[in-house]
DNA sequence: TTGTAAGCGTTATCAC
DNA sequence: GTGATAACGCTTACAA
């Protein structure tokens, strides 16, 4: 149980001073060949590491940036993770991920205890509640101390940052051309409330498409789901008092509900009714039939996030670019839930 | 873009020195009473937090958790990351992830990143390769060095630490049994090859319910998959060459493939053949039909882990409690996918 | 070529 | 009651 090596141990043991060992291991030109090699040599035969902490503290910065997501158990989520973490890590980058449980207060104090020194910047998506309260302060406060921060997916237009967002009004648009295309004329979305900013952007997108191919908007067909939990129930209802031969989900779980109560009523799919969803998890291609979905990326939305932070992170503080907006471009992935 | 706000400043400011306002803030009976609400209204107004970094380089503590993944994208790793920072959280703890996405090389990478200060311990599920190359010489590095590992699930015997597994063999015996109960006679299993000791273990509880109940083993009924991508294909050779009339999956994948491929072959679940899958995640649950599993109890895991990892961090180094394993009891988790 | 000293933000010890 | 000082581990002017 040896505690770990540090400059001033190895100073000592060399007869040297700290300082001389610190430059020495940088290979600076300014010691002595000899005395050079014996201090690389001793440090690499005690495996030497320098500690990130005091580096941390006197460089002012962490090299490391942190995600604060509503839930992990979120495919999506997931996948963000893993594209943040692979170009953090690509650019010398440690990860730290905290999770607001779509709580606000969880996510103000995950937002508090990592801006106290852990990390150098943020990536974020907004815990529902949230954008519910519609209360941003915690956010202002973070960048106001000058510490980037990145929101993706879930965004509001009030906070000044960089943010990454997919195309949601085009993807779900570019989902209900496709039933269209292959010949249904009733189309039901089923949808989340409207302060969930992607459950309406993609209702958009599905207004888009019907308007553009001259289809009358029926608003039997819209419906809203406000609690995750009772979505069968809702879906259920629903079905008993609308015919479709489409029906268009904002997200996978909608999606394979849709899918089981339609099996309920003794309706087909597709061959009764096609399905799409969006999000493009295991359960959507795992599915039997395999669903038909907007495919989000979130590895590339994560990686994009990523890349923003840090990019701000590293640039002079005097240019500072305007804050920016990528969209990562969804993708209709076509399976099984739809014809063709 | 005002910079933090740092015990010198208001020392400054208030015109006092740099301890007495660190006393002031902590309640100090040293300080007087005038000077201390001066301070506390002057720290509070402002919004005074104290640098995180600051206090692990003078407390040698960090108090964060690393844990080291193979995958997040597995649904199963997710639920053990929620479970691990629920506690974590309670308990005052941050927790910072990283993925070793399997790979030997980036597990002894993160390790030696994070245990250059970055954490006071770690959670940690091994890497497929490491466990092939069995060099697990970097775990016993940290270990050396003091620092708290537990690892979790996939796990080794020769590393002396703590350990949370869950009971793979009574798991999948309980399974085994469940379909021996239900009328089952030929009973197939669908594992994964020796070195992944988790389908070791499952295996051998496939094989002791059989023994148990005087079923002969047949050999040819035993698959072991050795790469997950051509599991579909290795699944369908299987089953043509073999009559079963139930399969025991020893994860959530091979079991929804082995449906997959039963419905192909003409065969209904569970009415011609009963399928278990082990792993209760989301495909599982609404897979259709949905999978009768052994439910692992991920976040459970979790929780343990960090539980033990806690306990060891704050207990006094001379009473070093002996190392202990904690198994988490898995529990079958009855569905469609299983005659009753 | 090497060493000294200050500083990153905090706390603990001790002196005033 | 209050403040100076040292220390955590490291880097970097600057001095020798």
């Amino acid at each position: 149980m040896k505690p770990k090596l540090t400059l001033k141990q190895i100073a000592r043991e060399l007869d040297v001073s700290v300082s001389t060992v610190s430059k020495a291991l940088k290979d600076s030109t300014e010691i002595g060949e000899d005395t050079r090699q014996k201090i690389k040599a001793f440090a690499k035969l005690y495996n030497y590491k320098p500690n990130n902490i005091a580096l941390s503290l006197k460089n002012r910065k962490t090299k490391t940036i942190g995600i604060i997501i509503p839930e992990i158990v979120h495919h999506f989520f997931t996948t963000v993770i893993s594209g943040v973490e692979q170009v953090a890590n690509e650019k010398g980058y440690n990860v730290i991920v905290c999770l607001s449980n779509n709580s606000f207060d969880k996510e103000v104090l995950n937002l508090e205890m990592l801006a106290n020194g852990s990390t150098d910047g943020f990536i974020l998506s907004l815990a529902k509640e949230t954008m519910q309260k519609q209360d941003y302060h915690h956010l202002k406060e973070v960048i106001n101390q000058g510490m980037p921060l990145v929101l993706f997916d879930r965004v509001i237009d009030d906070i000044n940052c960089d943010k990454v967002i997919i195309d949601d009004g085009i993807g779900a648009k570019k989902a209900v051309q496709h039933l269209i295309d292959t010949g249904c004329k009733k189309i039901g979305i089923i949808s989340t409330v409207d302060y969930v900013s992607v459950g309406k952007l993609r209702t958009e997108g599905y207004l888009n498409a019907l308007e553009e191919n001259n289809i009358k908007v029926d608003e039997d067909l819209i419906l809203k789901i406000e609690d995750v939990e009772h979505s069968e129930k809702e879906i259920e209802e629903f079905l008993n008092h609308n015919k479709v031969d489409a029906l268009f989900a904002v997200n996978e779980h909608f999606a394979v509900a849709a899918i089981k109560a339609l099996n309920e009523h003794g309706m087909k799919v597709p061959k009764d009714v096609s399905v799409i969803g969006f999000t493009n998890g295991e359960l959507s291609r795992r599915f039997i039939p395999s669903l038909t979905t907007v495919s989000q990326h979130g590895s590339k939305m994560g990686g994009e996030a990523a890349r923003m932070l840090i990019e701000r992170l590293e640039s002079d503080e005097d240019k500072e670019a305007p804050y920016s907006t990528t969209i990562v471009e969804t993708e209709l992935i076509k399976r099984n839930s739809t014809r063709s």
